[in-house]
Parts: structure tokens; C-alpha cells; sequence
DNA sequence: TTAATTTGAGACCAATTACTCTTAAATAGC
DNA sequence: GCTATTTAAGAGTAATTGGTCTCAAATTAA
């Protein structure tokens, strides 16, 4: 596929680390809790979160009271950053009609205006913090598995 | 993948479509020209375009002098028409977060900005039609192909 | 020190998508 | 009728993505 805005461990990356951004800052959880929860495979999520801990996004520790847990504060820590790093920004480069070396100086019929959705797409997930959309979770009790609103551990 | 604006298929479908927009509307083109001129592979072409002759968008005709031709006025098919044909609408109706049941009544914590963005790419695609293209790629010479501005068969 | 728990790394398998190839059917022109 | 040209249909193959599994390494606690 070719224009892809979220792939699916992009997705399993995102729903993962707004969970994690609802849990206590200062406790490492245990991946499997969080595959639990969210109905995720927990192996293939490990992987995915692999990806957030090589960009020290987050910090993980092994053995008994291991687990994963963000580097730094959720509020500075966008949406933008997570889907980068586990499906790369080629969604934010990339000709809508995979044409080459996509710019303002040789478009295609529908550059201009892909140039514009894209870059909203880029600002609204630069603009989302995990601590947004955590506290969204929360707050307005929105869900964030197949299981309906705050079937989550609460 | 999950969140997919465009698949392979569709591009090359969509450019094929613009190509065949910008050829007299009353010939056959053969399905070889396009795959020739807009490099991509025949068999590949062939297969993609038949889900455009299947909803009726191009008529085709086999034998000499055969090829495929649009069933109606250019300036009447948008490329959203182009796009659903071959790679449905599931990008339109679907979660970001691949939640199941999408809508205002069970978001998740990105739905209200999500459905503002895809409700933009959906207006593009609806209010872009295939004359719309291929004026653009002729007026202005923009590009189709990776051979850069109109090296097509002018 | 041993056993249990947890992530890390990577091999492996499955599913989907992208692409190729072969054969058939329709048509034109000789 | 025969041959060449073209799309139709679908089987088959390759590449990518999604997902599973095994084993190693780190750590805790008994
Ligand atoms: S989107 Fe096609 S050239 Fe930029
Ligand atoms: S985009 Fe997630 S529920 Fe609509």
C-alpha cells in the first residue's frame, strides 16, 4: 500500500501509549497488563513498543516489577512522535500519486491541495499529546479497545 | 495496513483515469498506451481498470482497435468515484484507531478531529473530477508519469 | 543459588497486497 | 475462415506486513 496514515502497529503503538500515558507516571508496567487490557497480542506488541524504546520515548526494565514507562512527561510527548517512529513520516513526504520527489517545484495534479490535508493531519497529531489524549479517555470517558468506554482497569 | 488513503491499485488507477481524461473522448484507447506511457505494468493496468469497467465508469471493447474509454462525460466522474471503485470507501468510514463502530455517538479520543480531516479528502476527491486532472496535468503541466512534465505523447 | 518474571532479539509462519502469466473470448481486416 | 489484436478471467508467484514463538538476558525475591 501506498499512502497509509497509519499502519497497523502504528495503531496498536497508539492506543498502547495513550494507555500508558493513563497510568502513574512513576510505575513501570508490565507490557502484558497493557496487551491485556487493550486486547493486543502481547508478543506483537512488544515489538511495537521496541520501536519507543530504541527513540527513548520510553524506558523499560526487565524482570519481576519490570515493565515499560515513558522517558518523559506525557504533556511532552505528541502523537506525532509515536506514529513516527514506529511507521516513519513517509505519509508526511510522499506524492499522493507515488510520483517522485514530491514538492511545491514539481507537483502533481493534486499536490496542492494533498499539501494542505497532510499538513493538518501533521498539526493535529503534533498538536495531541498523550496527556490529551489520555485525559480525553478519562475525562470524557471515551474508549480506547473494542471493549466500550472505561471497561479499562479504571 | 489500516488507515489507507490510497492502495497501489488506486493510484495507478487514478493516474490511468487521468491519462485516459486527457485522450478524445470519442476512441478506444488500447490499455497498452496507457501502461506504456504512464509506465506501469500492463497486466497490473488491466486488472485495475476492469473494476472501473465493472461499475460501468469506462466502457472497453476488445479486438483491433479495441481499448477502453470512459461510459460518460469526464467532467462527471470524480476521482473519489475512481478511488471507491477500486479501493472501497473503508478510509471515509473507519477509525483511526481501527476501533470497531466509528461515529459521533462511540469516538475514540481522535474521532472528532479525524472525521474533519477525512470529511477534507472526501470533499477533494467528490469536487475533483477527471476533467479537473487532466486540465491541470495539460494547462498547467503537471506530471503523470516519473518522466517528469509531459513527456507523455503531448 | 534457584526459580519466577519480565523485556530483547530474531527466527519463523500467516495473511494480505502487489504483480505476472496463461488461456479464453471478442472483434477487425484480410 | 484465418490471423492478429485486444480485453476478461483467474491461476499463480513475489513482496510486504502482520503476528507467533523460542530462547536469551536481566532482574527480583525466596
Ligand atoms: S502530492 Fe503529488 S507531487 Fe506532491
Ligand atoms: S475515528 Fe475513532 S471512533 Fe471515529
Amino acid at each position: 500500500m501506498v499512502v497509509v496514515v497509519l499502519s497497523k502497529a502504528g495503531v496498536y503503538g497508539l492506543r498502547a501509549a495513550t494507555y500508558l500515558a493513563m497510568q502513574p507516571s512513576d510505575e513501570y508496567v508490565p507490557i502484558s497488563n497493557i496487551a491485556d487490557d487493550l486486547r493486543i497480542s502481547f508478543h506483537f506488541l512488544t515489538k511495537v513498543l521496541q520501536s519507543l524504546t530504541q527513540v527513548n520515548m520510553l524506558k523499560s526494565f526487565r524482570g519481576p516489577k519490570g515493565g515499560v514507562t515513558f522517558a518523559r512527561p506525557v504533556a511532552e510527548i505528541s502523537v506525532y512522535d509515536v506514529v513516527v517512529a514506529i511507521d516513519t513520516d513517509s505519509m508526511f513526504r510522499e506524492c499522493i500519486l507515488a510520483l517522485p520527489g514530491c514538492s511545491d517545484q514539481s507537483p502533481c495534479p493534486l499536490h496542492a491541495d494533498w499539501q494542505q490535508i497532510r499538513k493538518r493531519v501533521r498539526t493535529l497529531f503534533k498538536e495531541t499529546s498523550l496527556a490529551d489524549m489520555a485525559a480525553q479517555v478519562k475525562t470524557k470517558k471515551l474508549r480506547l479497545s473494542d471493549i466500550g468506554p472505561s471497561m479499562l482497569k479504571s
